[in-house]
DNA sequence: ATTAAGGCCGTACCTAACTACGGAGTCAAG
DNA sequence: CTTGACTCCGTAGTTAGGTACGGCCTTAAT
């Protein structure tokens, strides 16, 4: 089947490579327009849609949530680039801040399993000790 | 109150600095032992309980789940460091998978951006075009 | 005309770690 | 012996992003 104008939802979840029920969810949450349907009530797709799921599917892998996939859409007009720009900047804090926590857990983590492994004939695991401490 | 041998789920909660709900949620999942009881059927914990719950906080901001946690408590005796570590080298394989899923978020980000910024009339947002690309 | 594949819908379920609720019972102080 | 704070319990709801189900309907090909 061409990626045309004429898909089904299964089509257009093959073509964005997500899955059928993803479709109807972003659906009803508003991340994708209600298509025009067949008399018999079966959804049509076209090539805009594609684009649409794979947009969002893009900006998740960029680190933003559906909501603010919503938002990034509404401002997909070209005229709103400093607004779509704050969405970004505030989103880099926030991943700058999951990346300090991540980076301290690696610390602790790499260092305890490092005393681990150095701990022939101590009394007691320096991991367990040291989550007993803190 | 003291937080020696007769706190009720408050004081104990207060002590280890959680909600009287958490307590209540971890006592079901089995992270906590069921406590003596008054006959009025109140739970009566002691100092000992401080200190456990205060080693699953402890674990959790070290990257544990709940149920990573459990195992780790009931490795706590001090014959099964080898076990404790292969779970934290286990924790540390995926930390660092979740570490380097963020830090290319961030140059993704953090370079378009510096693209925004420097984009005075460009026809289309850069980030917005990128998030259409990629 | 038949049939198989796929689409329709509402609703429930999933993970994780809580958080909230409500009506009844308990406890300690005064 | 009353009052008010606290605790009891089971159950339901929260967030995020889907995933699954099941009974019926539409569509396309034979």
């Amino acid at each position: 089947m061409a990626a045309g104008d004429a898909m089904t939802i299964g089509a257009l979840a093959a073509a964005a490579a997500v899955g059928v029920e993803t479709i109807r969810f972003y659906q009803r949450q508003g991340l994708l327009r209600e298509p025009a349907r067949t008399y018999g009530r079966v959804r049509r797709y076209g090539a805009a849609d594609v684009s649409r799921v794979r947009f969002v599917k893009s900006a998740q892998r960029t680190g933003f949530s559906l909501v603010e996939v919503a938002e990034l859409l509404r401002l997909d007009d070209g005229t709103h680039c400093s607004d779509a720009r704050a969405l970004a900047e505030q989103k880099l804090v926030s991943v700058r801040e999951r990346l300090e926590d991540l980076r301290r857990i690696e610390g602790v983590l790499s260092r305890l399993v490092r005393q681990c492994r150095g701990a022939r004939g101590t009394v007691s695991c320096p991991l367990i000790a040291s989550l007993h401490e803190a």
